[in-house]
DNA sequence: ATTTTAAAACTACCGCTGTAGTTATGAGCA
DNA sequence: TGCTCATAACTACAGCGGTAGTTTTAAAAT
């Protein structure tokens, strides 16, 4: 899977918009924000720079305005994330993380068949 | 669950020394974090200072020299971690960052048949 | 063609992080 | 009691992250 670079938490839900959408100029990407975010638009503009300068989105020249759109994909970015999550907070186990988040957070019933029929797959 | 301060990375290394054993003496610390990292012991001391101010570990002064402990369980930073995780890569739902360190990550089938079973409990 | 205006580009600033050098302090030893 | 040495405390500094102001550019409108 392809190296991606870091992503921070500001930039994480600018590329989720676009991981939604793409390409998306500047003021759609910004406007897409403004419902969870209460960010101004410069702040998105220069969120949008550091993910270009370190390739984590492209733009296109169309005419007048940019077009933003991105590079690298989300489940690489959800990879490289849950690799580092794994590590730091439960030292490599998978065991003891699924652990945790099937006691800690709630989940439907509904839900645990779903997981109990994939487990039963997966054997 | 009580609020925890945020904690980073390299600071998350020392605290888990102090989880795995304490009060512990900085040169301790400093020792048993040689293994794993290759940091100068200043490095160390820095990073108890900071968790120190933060409140996340406690000191004592014995005679010459001082003694840490945690202030905050391993526990409540890994649920905050946790948490955390859980919003910004998988926008809040669980069942998918189930499925993906179950499809993402290997486990063994004795780690599969345990988790059955805990999902059996939970139902 | 000049003015207005929106978007892009550049600059800024502060707090956090990783990493460590430098200085002060106090306790044991000579 | 003065010297030495470990340890604690303070200082440093560059890069990143969150946030936004200022300047430039180019298109649209008059």
């Amino acid at each position: 899977m392809a190296k991606v670079p870091g992503i921070s938490e500001s930039e994480w839900k600018v590329m989720k918009v676009l991981w939604a959408r793409s390409p998306l100029p500047s003021n759609e990407i910004i406007e897409a924000l403004a419902d969870k975010e209460d960010w101004h638009p410069n702040t998105v503009k220069t969120l949008l720079a550091r993910l270009h300068k370190k390739k984590a989105v492209g733009v296109q020249k169309e005419k007048n305005h940019y077009l933003y759109s991105p590079l690298v994909s989300q489940a690489d970015c959800v990879q490289t994330e849950s690799e580092s999550f794994l590590m730091r907070v439960f030292g490599g186990s998978v065991k003891p993380l699924l652990m945790h988040f099937v006691d800690k957070q709630k989940l439907s019933s509904a839900d645990l068949e779903e997981l109990k029929s994939i487990l039963k797959k997966k054997k």
